[in-house]
DNA sequence: TTAATTTGTAATAAATCTGTAACATTTGAA
DNA sequence: TTCAAATGTTACAGATTTATTACAAATTAA
């Protein structure tokens, strides 16, 4: 992990914890406490991601926002807005200026670095690690291949994100509503019985030559990777 | 890549990393943490790039810089000037002195290495393989030709970027959307449909008497080179 | 200019995936 | 042990996605 990351936020005990944060995690950490300033060394800077406060002294978030995407060379930069809790996050989620993820204060430091990655992974997949791996079983999201024991593994579109679901949290029991809400497109609705055939279509899948079963059932709550 | 580079750089840290991290990739680095005396190793070693920090303990990488291309013998050294965040980038950037490129600290590793191909691709095409390769296909970009197992494959120019393309990264998927992006001009728009119909032509093409797919179908994603 | 090649699209065929219902089996509480 | 509830299994009819083909328009070469 080191994409470069940059800061525009005011409130500086914020700024130290997650860049410090950050840096432990690999990435390399630039920020600014203020909008104008910041856009100057945020050009300099050629961040993969910018963390973008909403409210700020001189530039409001927006303006900002809407300043980078003029620029043709950051016209695609990856932006997540932190805002303060209340602060029309409505207005956010509708952003045409193109925020592409946003987290409202108090946010957790664990939270904030999921939406990094997740939003990292689709624009430079390269920066976030991309293999997901439990005992013999190896998933890569790159090249969307899955691995048990190192023999390939063929899995149809469904069966992959659900066993990357899976990955994502070994041994944690998923209900049938939790994994609907995460392994299927929003706002599409299936039965939920639907859950068992794919699990069994995944076991099915995975299970080479008779080796252990990796799904595990939990009567009354649902699924686990073992 | 067997080019020699050499570097010029107070940052023991910095030199080590980029030092390890480019023998890796096959070149010949040699180093110096001053100015003066890195001139005079430089002048042995007769490197084909030097990376140089702009700020030095006893002279500049103006000076350096300057000095260098008096000498006859180094007229035509590619430089790539390494610069903290903030040095006065507008100075550099303008410099008839002759930086072929520059970079600002932090840089990551992989950003320094895109840079260093590029100047040298141009300085010095024989030290930096202008062939992609995978398996038994092979591309020459300088004579835009193709070959699978050593026979002349025909393609056009589209499917000609679009093998590249995939070159670039085997065994990565590429969504419909990505291939567009980059293996078409900017701002065209085509059906994405349209690229199912390319990638036939390229299958077909490079699919001579016989010889194993080269070019995976990943459903609901993309495609990738195997 | 004409001829040859390349491109994008639409239409259709083929392949693969999905969701559901129906029936089978297992589980655990009473 | 019995029985209802939960889960497993199977088959199948759409639905979705990709492959293939043909063709007209655009581009390039002769």
């Amino acid at each position: 992990m080191n994409g470069k990351i940059f800061i525009i936020e005011d409130e500086t005990s914020i700024i130290k914890l997650v860049q410090h944060n950050l840096e432990k995690e690999g990435f390399i950490v630039s920020s600014s406490e203020n909008g104008n300033e910041g856009l100057k060394q945020l050009k300099k800077f050629e961040p993969n991601l910018l963390l973008l406060d909403w409210m700020l002294p001189d530039l409001s978030g927006i303006e900002i926002c809407k300043h980078i995407r003029k620029d043709n060379k950051f016209k695609t930069l990856p932006i997540i807005m932190l805002t303060a809790k209340g602060e029309e996050e409505d207005k956010i989620k509708g952003l045409e200026s193109g925020v592409d993820d946003y987290l409202t204060k108090p946010f957790s430091y664990k939270e904030l670095l999921a939406r990094i990655k997740a939003v990292l992974r689709r624009s430079n997949p390269e920066i976030v690690s991309n293999n997901l791996q439990f005992e013999d079983l190896l998933l890569d999201r790159i090249e969307k291949r899955v691995f048990r024991n190192n023999l390939e593994v063929k899995l149809g579109p469904t069966e992959f994100r659900l066993l990357e679901f899976f990955l994502m949290n070994p041994k944690r029991v998923y209900s049938r509503d939790q994994i609907l809400e995460n392994v299927w497109p929003n706002n599409i609705n299936v039965e939920s019985r639907t859950i068992d055939v794919h699990i069994r279509r995944l076991r099915q899948s995975i299970n080479i030559d008779n080796k252990k079963e990796l799904i595990r059932t939990v009567r009354a709550s649902g699924y686990s990777l073992i």
